[in-house]
RNA sequence: GGGCGUGUAGUUCAAUGGUAGAACGCUACGUUGACAUCGUAGAGGUCAUAAGUUCGAUUCUUAUCACGCCCA
């Protein structure tokens, strides 16, 4: 018979309107909550592996605490990600030929609304693909305007705390997108450089003093020498000046901790308007600070007029030339060294003097590390916190200001004076300066915006409502759990974690999962220079979500990167075709999916077995996702799908199935198609498409609630053992070891055989011919007897007993010989072992009892295998 | 330089102080009753190396060697 085959394309989609047309991803009222904010991918993004990890483990929690009567919320939405819209935005009118700056600001951000509005929600609807049961109603936007509130009244609150502040300071500057960028954004690249080492001539004097440099460039902003304290090579020039060359500028020769004997000549030229080292020293030294460049990153009036306007790796070049032409450039030595790159630009980023707004993320830092080390938020897998710490511990005043355009505009206005009024809108600002000013003046907004972290900084209680007071920030705040990639603990982990204590005094999850990153098979991080991006969209289409997602969770294992290669998705797949074969199976033989499993009341021990399998399947599965382990939830469910239910039984199953015993053809369909149900709801969290819609085919949903998505989790927790249970296990040994046999002695598999269990002890008979049906069935044996029959036999030892099998073709002896003799020796390597152990005094002594127990059974047993096969393996002779 | 992590079957990964497991791949065979996107059987491991703790170490400790990531 040939019946239709699982076709994930024409379902996922279906299955997902219903889920959204009948609002099944709204909380629904119950005593106890689970939330969980997305980490808002951002409006420019399309789906990519990492975001199908992550949504993926989210979606496990979401769906697992949903169906276990948690009033469950997963807060959706994006980030507006300031500098790539822009960047992206500008590129796009520009390829229009509109210009950013000639249509001005308001009609620029008018155009990023209007291509957010067409494109922003791609990410949105590739998440929905994935099966996402985020509350699609409640998504959220870090511009919205309740964001934006919350934003600017973080941002007054802060100020009148002092916990912002503007101040002039040097920051990364990107020259290409012409803003300040926080250090996090910075890439640290190691490339090959050169040392150029450069003679300035000491005043009045023929000596020179040579410095070292990568930068010679820069040398034009120099106000100082430095050499090291301790340096005693120097000692005759200290304090004396030398001559800038090009420019002609005194530099005074100090001594500072900062210089390193051991690089260069030890001597170097101190920059402080373009080196962070250098700044410091400026500051410690009082050094002028003397800017050379423009925002651009080219020379600016600073300079000798033949160098302006020339941009910086231009004006190096033409330096150069002019150091060999005065013959004061000493050498060029090729040394590796770490450039800064901006993460957005791909451009070197410049040190750059400018005056920012700044947030006091040390103090803010005060609160957040406290509430992790009382373990009011928790880390999994825990070491994650020693990279928080060490990040928190070491944090400097986080850049906030950023010259775009689209993000949020800081609440700052200027008066004549530049006096800043920091406040909520601009009608507050003025009554501020008129108490200030004691009359109207004309105040200019900051046209800077903020960085986009501040905004999500917010996220987990910003998308909640908060400020305004609800029912959601008071049911799901603090959420239950944050689960994100290591990659951003600080960008953006540890700034809702400041910002939450900050503003609501709690913390804003209780625990955070952090997961790693998916590389592709080889173990190579995927880019798009390298050409190894798997995209997830593709393997959805090839192979449906469901088999994308339980592909990620078997590999999330913690503190291990997932390495993702075609072929895993691609088994299982086939486990979602084997489901649907199993559906199908049941559907042909009218197995009964009504109605509840009363494990207690079944009588068929196979019926018991199975039942027991799945309550242990269950129970493991529910405290693996408790724990984070969704690797090994997968594991236990899918060995109990595929292997327990499906190769065993469902085909001991249809020993009764086809048999004429009513009443146990009854039990059985019963429990089957029971079994089959609590299947589908084990399942759904992993794989919920296929799940719903078998759940809705078979029509096994209540009249209040049709859908499975919202079907209870657990029914029953108690853990059945029995003696049926365990007759049933052994029952499967024998028929394996049967089978195994048949293979080694090159047995057609397909033969039937007779076999004797005269020699078999009184119960394990029973057992045997209790179960004659199952064994005959799936070990093809035709008869199973009580006494030998009159016909060659090769003997089968199991568990110190000795079966007689009897082939219908003859076997030949010797086969049947060396099998037992390969047998025999194998046994006799582990009895050695063990029997060393036994004889070991203070193994006896000091092993805990039940070890040593267990190791003398197994000695016996082994003797006993042993003796047998002796006795038959003599009997050849 | 500081920190974190990883070395287990051909591959990707688990587990565990008491005779090493899975998936995929591979090999052989294919038994009418859902399934060849399948079934059955099988091969395949000095658990990176060395020392220590222990009755016993793949597991704990230390060192070494490889590899990866983060920070400076």
């Amino acid at each position: 018979m040939s019946l239709d085959r699982y076709n994930h394309k024409k379902v996922e989609n279906k299955i997902f309107s219903y889920w959204e047309k009948n609002k099944l991803f709204k909380p629904k009222k119950n005593n106890k909550s689970f939330s969980i904010v997305i980490p808002p991918p951002n409006i420019t993004g399309s789906l990519h592996m990492g975001h199908a990890l992550n949504n993926s483990l989210q979606d496990v929690l979401a769906r697992y605490y949903r169906m276990n009567s948690f009033e469950t919320l997963w807060q959706p939405g994006t980030d507006h990600a300031g500098i790539a819209t822009q960047a992206l935005v500008e590129k796009y009118l520009k390829s229009q030929n509109i210009d950013k700056n000639k249509i001005g600001r308001e009609k620029f951000i008018k155009k990023v609304w209007e291509w957010k509005n067409e494109y922003g929600g791609k990410i949105i609807n590739q998440l929905k693909k994935l099966g996402c049961s985020c509350d699609w109603s409640r998504n959220a936007f870090t511009l919205d305007k309740n964001i934006s509130k919350a934003v600017v009244k973080v941002f007054v609150e802060l100020h009148k705390k002092k916990l912002i502040y503007k101040s002039k300071k040097l920051v990364n500057w990107d020259t290409v997108l012409k803003t300040a960028i926080s250090d996090l954004e910075v890439d640290q690249r190691e490339v090959n450089s050169k040392l150029y080492y450069i003679k300035y001539r000491i005043e009045n004097s023929r000596e020179f003093i040579t410095i070292a440099t990568t930068r010679p460039e820069t040398m034009i902003g120099d106000t100082a020498i430095a050499v090291n304290p301790k340096d005693n090579r120097y000692k005759n020039v200290l304090n004396k000046f030398a001559i800038l060359p090009i420019v002609g500028r005194r530099l005074k020769i100090i001594q500072d901790e900062y210089a390193d004997p051991t690089q260069g000549t030890g001597a170097v030229k101190i920059t402080p308007a373009h080196d962070f080292n250098d700044f410091n020293v400026g500051k410690r030294q009082k050094l002028k600070l003397i800017n050379i460049f423009n925002e651009d990153g080219k020379i600016n009036n600073n300079a000798p007029s033949e160098y302006v306007g020339l941009d910086r790796f231009d004006a190096r070049k033409k330096i150069l030339n002019k150091l060999i032409e005065l013959q004061i450039l000493v050498k060029e030595e090729n040394i590796k060294n770490k450039v800064p790159y901006g993460d957005r630009s791909n451009s070197i980023i410049e040190p750059y003097l400018t005056e920012q707004w700044f947030v006091d993320a040390k103090k803010l830092s005060i609160k957040a590390k406290k509430i992790v080390r009382n373990k009011k938020t928790i880390f999994f897998p825990p070491n994650w916190s020693k990279t928080y710490f060490q990040w928190m511990d070491n944090i400097e005043p986080w850049c906030v200001s950023r010259q775009l355009w689209w993000g949020h505009q800081i609440p700052a206005w200027y008066g004549p004076d530049k006096k800043i009024f920091v406040a909520e809108n601009e009608k507050k600002a003025k009554l501020e300066a008129r108490k200030y000013y004691k009359k109207n003046v004309k105040l200019i907004r900051d046209p800077d915006v903020l960085d986009t972290w501040f905004s999500s900084g917010l996220w987990p209680f910003a998308t909640l409502g908060w400020p305004v007071s609800n029912h959601y920030l008071k049911r799901f705040y603090p959420t239950s759990v944050l689960v994100t990639g290591f990659d951003i603990i600080f960008f953006w982990v540890a700034r809702m974690m400041m910002l939450g204590m900050e503003f609501l005094n709690k913390e804003p999850f209780k625990e955070i999962y952090v997961h790693a990153l998916v590389r592709d098979e080889k173990g190579q991080k995927m880019s798009k220079s390298k050409g190894n991006v798997i995209d997830p969209l593709n393997l959805i289409e090839s192979y449906s979500a469901d088999a994308l997602r339980f592909t990620l969770l078997s590999m999330a294992s913690p503190g291990r990167d997932v390495k993702l290669s075609e072929q895993r998705v691609k088994g299982y797949r086939n486990f979602l075709t084997k489901i649907w074969n199993a559906n199908n199976f049941l559907n042909v033989n009218k197995c009964n999916f009504k109605g509840k499993i009363k494990s207690n009341k079944l009588s068929l021990n196979i019926n018991k077995w199975i039942c027991s399998e799945l309550i242990n399947t269950k129970n493991e599965a529910s405290s693996f996702i408790k724990n984070y382990r969704f690797d090994e939830a997968c594991r236990v469910i899918y060995k109990f799908v595929w292997n327990s239910y499906c190769d065993w039984y469902l085909e001991l199953s249809k020993t009764i199935l086809f048999s004429k015993n009513t009443k146990n053809i009854k039990e059985v369909k019963n429990t089957s198609g029971l079994i089959f149900k609590e299947i589908l709801i084990l399942l759904h969290p992993f794989i919920p498409f296929i799940t719903e819609e078998l759940w809705l085919k078979n029509k096994l949903g209540s009249k209040k609630n049709k859908y499975l998505m919202l079907t209870p989790w657990f029914k029953e927790t108690k853990v059945l053992i029995d003696k049926d249970v365990t007759n049933v296990n052994q029952v499967i040994h024998v028929i394996s070891l049967l089978r195994s046999f048949k293979s080694e002695l090159n047995v057609n598999p397909g033969s039937f055989v007779d076999i004797s269990i005269k020699s078999v002890n009184k119960n394990r008979q029973n057992l045997f011919l209790k179960n004659q049906t199952i064994l005959k069935k799936l070990g093809r044996i035709n008869s199973i007897s009580t006494n030998d029959l009159d016909a060659e036999y090769a003997s089968l030892v199991v568990s110190g007993e000795i079966f007689k099998i009897y082939f219908d073709k003859d076997v030949d002896l010797n086969l049947i010989r060396d099998n037992l003799i390969k047998k025999k020796s194998k046994f006799s390597i582990e009895l050695e072992t063990i029997s060393k152990k036994l004889d070991n005094k203070s193994f006896i002594e000091k092993a805990p009892k039940h070890i040593v127990e267990q190791d003398k059974n197994t000695y016996n047993e082994l003797k006993k295998d042993i003796d047998k096969i002796n006795l038959t393996i003599k009997s050849f002779k």
